[in-house]
DNA sequence: CTTGACCTTCCAGTAGCGGGAATCTCTATG
DNA sequence: CATAGAGATTCCCGCTACTGGAAGGTCAAG
């Protein structure tokens, strides 16, 4: 199968096909004429390896997902423990951006958004402490 | 004032410094021996830097925060318009992982985390539906 | 034979810096 | 005065995970 076949079928772009094979990830065949020939299994590595990056997982999580998968006698503890660090990894991420959030709404809320050059916004930036001399 | 000590007062980093005056965001003046020299505007330029960057504003929004900050006849309107798309960026973003920690949050609890190579976690990524066959 | 879709490689760029080398400059001390 | 150490400079590479584009080879149809 050639690479745009196995884009259809897996969704990834050729291009991010032929970089997982540039680092390793997939490693296809060629044919004569120097086209990348996709087994059956490639494309199932490949699908394996979109839905893992859509879950958030590094490049490098997924190498070791990869590995882990094709090693009959690997342990669950193992998924598991790449997995929970991707957790908590999104967790925090998660609790960084909802402060932001906070923060950006009550400023955004306090705005009036009018011609005039008055803003919260840039007062707030700007460490101006206007508000309490009001 | 010497970027060493302007570092410290912003908590920037000096590389981040001297990487924001090289994309034109501060301008220091420069003294005999080659050495940056800032000013008061200047330190407190890299402070609104800072802070914008700490909400997550992007480089670019930045820039645009900061020509109004210094646009005396600014409209309040524009600032709040970066400042609503930024939060909707970021909305974005949250509904994304959200997304993430749910599946994964799932699949980390489904997982025994034994010695066994049985996991749920592999058996999702690689789309089994071993589970249907119960 | 030509056209157009497909494939190839290679090079450059993205955001926002961080690391580290090689080289000044300044200040304090013996 | 010499020297050591801290702090400054420029420069260039590296990171993540791709994406875009140029220059060119290959294949099937008409």
């Amino acid at each position: 199968m050639n690479i745009g076949d196995v884009s259809q079928r897996t969704g990834l772009p050729a291009k991010t096909i032929r970089y997982y094979e540039e680092i390793g990830l997939v490693r296809p065949l060629r044919g004569e004429n120097g086209y990348r020939q996709f087994r059956e299994r490639d494309v199932h590595k490949l699908g394996f390896l979109g839905r893992a990056r859509s879950l958030g997982f590094s490049i490098d999580d997924c190498r070791g997902l990869l590995a882990l998968y094709e090693d009959e006698g690997r342990a669950s503890a193992d998924v598991r423990h790449i997995a929970k660090a991707h957790l908590e990894k999104i967790d925090g991420k998660l609790a960084e951006l909802s402060a932001m959030r906070a923060t950006l709404a009550h400023l955004v809320e306090a705005c009036a958004g009018d011609h005039r050059p008055d803003c919260p916004i840039l007062a707030d930036l700007a460490l101006e402490d206007d508000k309490a001399e009001t």
